[in-house]
DNA sequence: CTCCGGGCTG
DNA sequence: CAGCCAGGAG
């Protein structure tokens, strides 16, 4: 019953996904943690899906916790600024993301509401998923004119279904898809929710893509987008005091980093973690801030074959 | 904690 | 080719 369909924060933009590189994952966006004034709700030309593909924008100059006045803060790690400057360096070498892959044109002619749709969809659909399998998925549900609530409601759940195969958990989400399709007609005239609470409702969608929805869809970071590599990452590194699971991380992050972060870090942790702090064997002889990890060097090491070919996908750019 | 349903790694 | 991956639901 949320009543929430009109939302007061910004416009939308577009997501997800794309890389050419082999070995990406991720899909999302890195935007700028605009603050946007309540009425400003003048949905002009949204941003421009280059200006998000373009580098991670987090800060280059340290701004001592400028964030809130949460009395549950806590302070950060030392050399936390560091360490982020760091891992912003060797994520450089790689190709930026790109939101909607084959279909970027397509999308900047939708509504804003119709944009926001689309991008919980294609979020929902990049879970566990490969990039390159989402893209081609959400890329033939766009082509079948399948991105919007009315035809997806109108749709066979097996059409769907066959669409967006071999997206990870593709039977589930094509359940997903028309039983949030018929949530968004009927709950929130055909839009999205715009609060976390909402999202978190919608079948499929967890803390995890409820905040990068929160993010992308409606330029409003309300926590940070946690997900294994962040996880991880910020266990190995100290940023928290081993936490159990992503909600975990979340919160204690949260009661450190300065909400400029929050977006970024996502993107940027993710990146690292594919290449260089990989769950196995990362390769911390690859890793230029291993001087400030603790857990540097605690785990094997990566295999001469594995080594190399990181090294070589660091060169080639 | 297990299942989901493929792809990818070793 | 066996087993792991990864977010969410039951």
């Amino acid at each position: 019953m949320a009543s929430s369909d009109h939302n007061p924060k910004s416009e939308p933009d577009t997501h997800v996904v794309a890389t050419k590189k082999r070995p990406r994952k991720p899909q999302f966006i890195t935007q700028k943690t605009v603050k946007l004034e309540p009425q400003d709700q003048k949905l002009t030309s949204p941003p421009d899906i280059e200006e998000f593909a373009s580098k991670t924008p987090t800060q280059t100059k340290f701004k001592p916790v400028s964030n809130d006045n949460d009395k549950s803060r806590v302070n950060p790690p030392s050399n936390w600024v560091k360490v982020l400057e760091g891992i912003r360096e060797m994520r450089s070498l790689e190709d930026p993301p790109v939101f909607f892959k084959g279909c970027e044109e397509a999308v900047k002619t939708l509504t804003p509401q119709e944009r926001r749709f689309a991008v919980l969809i294609s979020s929902l659909l990049s879970s566990q998923t490969k990039d390159h399998i989402n893209h081609g998925a959400v890329q033939r549900l766009h082509d079948k004119n399948l991105l919007k609530p009315e035809t997806i409601d109108d749709a066979e759940e097996s059409t769907i279904k066959d669409l967006i195969y071999p997206v990870g958990f593709y039977t589930r989400k094509a359940s997903y898809m028309k039983r949030i399709a018929r949530i968004s007609i009927s709950n929130y005239h055909g839009d999205i929710p715009s609060t976390l609470e909402g999202l978190l409702s919608l079948p499929g969608i967890g803390p995890k893509m409820a905040h990068l929805v929160m993010h992308v869809a409606w330029n409003n970071v309300e926590g940070i987008c946690v997900d294994t590599h962040v996880h991880r990452i910020s266990n190995r590194l100290g940023w928290v005091t081993q936490t159990k699971t992503p909600e975990q991380t979340r919160e204690a992050l949260q009661k450190w980093l300065p909400k400029e972060e929050w977006a970024p870090i996502n993107p940027l942790l993710v990146g690292f973690g594919q290449t260089i702090c990989t769950p196995l064997r990362p390769s911390c002889g690859l890793c230029s801030i291993n001087g400030l990890c603790p857990s540097a060097f605690q785990e094997a090491t990566p295999t001469p074959k594995k080594m190399s070919r990181i090294k070589n996908k660091f060169s080639e750019s």
